[in-house]
DNA sequence: GTGGTCTAGACCACG
DNA sequence: GTGGTCTAGACCACA
């Protein structure tokens, strides 16, 4: 399964759905086009309530990751449009980049580590596991 | 003022001053050994609940970026010793990490240019101000 | 085609075909007296279920928009006689304009811009293409 | 009470809901700082479920009409930013509008008619009760 | 006390 | 069968 939920994590279940399924697409697991599993059977497969899932399914919709369309499923868009919430997202990615450069500091990282965990995250993001150790 | 609190912003209010002050430190604002404003304060300085403060401050004596000595005040503490959550944080930064290049991919970003906000970001991080435009 | 359906769009399918086909009575590109594809040629031409295009078709025809002749085919009305159900278009027509306005608040139009906006939107429902921008 | 709903109308609740502030914020019943009802308030006053009032205030947050001030309560915004949804919401303020001259053109209305109908629609938007019957 | 999340189970419109 | 809405009732984090 290209999806797990951990209902004790202090970040909302519904948002670990939205994580996971960008981070399916970002990764290539789900390609634009690809039908998502109904709401309720990803509901028992995740064995959360539906409602979660709908919920999940909804900000996927209006982040234009998915599309719904009526009566025959959901899916992987293609990314053709830019997103109407642009600009707010670039700035929320902004500064989680200096909260994480700040962080790093504290974890006393040097900036060459730092950088290395960097761009091992962007291999990970794309799906490949980082083959060195940290 | 080196701290600033938006009661309206999604991040909860202890949250933000807990970062204000790792933000603070990480730009050299506040040096190790620099005093901290009593809870109190600092509470009314930000007009925030004094409780709301106490709560920050906790969270970053346990996080050892800062330390109350009793009697005298918290203080700044020097970044030498390993805290005790470390591999915690660092698991944590690392998936902000991976979050934040999935967040880039869904966004249209290049690989360039994430890189480019990410030491822009660094910068940020610094205290000194980006001199260009994204 | 002077007909097309989104199966993305938010609004149901056949509530675009019962659009689609008023607009296209509105702008004078069918007439009175036109006859209509059949409910299945219509529904192979725009790739929908024939059950759609039926709920459609019924639904203009409480409206008095269509004609259906038995054995003959359905038929554009002259829109002479007023349609039973126009006490309750009435009223939802006033309320929609009622939304349009507060809408137009809460977008920060002025008056006039939205006055000309609506006056632009009367041209394109007469199908003449409005020639200057908003 | 400034907000009625019908749980039997085809709108959802939430939606009602939804439309019903935005209307008293542009009649000014409600002016920005206002504080609303608590999300459990307003649905027992309106005899529905406590979500369905909070779906209703996200999707209000998300429109940038309220903003939520972390446990004290939720307030109408100071129409300082457009939301970021601007252009999408006045694309659909538009075709609302296509929309409606089609169905007036079906009801019979002379754009005399019509456009009379659309002021009366403005007044009744800004809270002040049309004098003359239609 | 505030909003936010989640569950269990129901009903509905659409295709 | 698809997603969407709603209820009743529970628990949690925040201020």
């Amino acid at each position: 399964m290209w999806l797990q939920v951990d209902p004790r994590a202090p970040t909302p279940v519904y948002q670990q759905i939205v994580d996971g399924v960008k981070a399916a697409v970002a990764a290539g697991w789900l390609a634009p086009g690809d039908r998502l599993p109904s709401v309720r059977d990803l509901a028992v497969a995740l064995a959360v309530n539906h409602n979660t899932v709908a919920k999940a399914y909804q900000e996927l919709e209006r982040s234009r990751v998915i599309e719904v369309i009526r009566g025959r499923g959901t899916f992987v868009t293609r990314p053709s449009r830019t997103p109407p919430d642009a600009a707010e997202r670039m700035e929320k990615l902004r500064d989680a980049l200096r909260l994480a450069w700040i962080e790093a500091y504290h974890l006393g990282l040097t900036d060459a580590e730092f950088e290395r965990m960097f761009h091992q995250a962007g291999e990970a993001a794309r799906g490949r596991a980082d083959m060195e150790g940290v």
